[in-house]
DNA sequence: TAAACATGTGACCAGCTGTTCAGAAGTAAA
DNA sequence: TTTACTTCTGAACAGCTGGTCACATGTTTA
């Protein structure tokens, strides 16, 4: 029903390797995001990939926070959550007010926020309706 | 109106920090996930966090595909995507079944397929609205 | 049986990541 | 001014991550 290796897929020429179902590379590398698209969405999950800076991010789900108070609640020195915001800060998840000698940290992404609460609601069904999940 | 640094939060022990804003930290903290949810959140947010493993799991998102196939897709070495698969199967993010000596994986884990659809979706997005994002 | 094939695995390694430390920068109070 | 305070920053370092390589495992074909 399908040529093994000696039909070729336009779009991936980098590849030696055989193919085994030619019509679903196709369909699939055809609807595959852009490199920097998906570079961009691994870095925005990357963000969301370390303990302290999920804590960070979902303790300013509420509100905006000075950084001192963002430590207390990310579990970090302060040092770790200004490096951990300034990283936030480039990518833009996280906008920062000043106020004198404090700084006010806010969401400023629909998406992660998004994501956030998502996660969220994740984990508060799944501890209820999955207290250990089995193999199928 | 907030006392500075006499008034302590109950479940804060560990940190030497002072507090701006008691109340909002106390808020803050009480609705925050479990150590264990929050390490788990943020494994998953990691699984996705890697183009290549990304790839893997956007293919996936069309159905089933054996490992060369996949490796193809996500432009990987067989190698490489086996073992980004042992890593994904280990967190129950993908299944397999096995048809001879072909190996073919699906994706096994909702949630996982609500961020990758919303992922996707967001790309597609800020693709025709936002070509280029400014600062506030 | 032997050979080709698809996948899985362990060891190793370059590069990245997150943290700490020491100190700088800027602000507010004394 | 000096002092205290809040945040930011660069350097250095340990640990993790993702990849390649060589090879093992198990399967189908000749």
């Amino acid at each position: 029903m399908r040529s093994p290796a000696d039909r070729q897929v336009s779009a991936i020429d980098h590849c030696t390797a055989r193919v085994v179902d030619a019509d679903r590379v196709a369909s699939v590398v055809s609807r595959m995001p852009t490199e920097a698209d998906l570079a961009d969405t691994a870095d925005v999950f990357g963000l969301l990939a370390d303990p302290g800076r999920l804590r960070l991010l979902l303790a300013l789900l509420q509100g905006e926070l000075c950084v001192c108070d963002l430590a207390v609640v990310a579990q970090l020195s302060e040092s770790a959550a200004s490096h951990a915001l300034r990283l936030l800060r480039a990518h833009r998840v996280v906008a920062v007010r000043r106020a004198g000698r404090m700084a006010y940290y806010r969401l400023d992404d629909a998406h992660v926020r998004l994501l956030l609460d998502l996660a969220l609601a994740h984990t508060e069904h799944t501890e209820a309706v999955h207290p250990e999940r089995e193999a199928p």
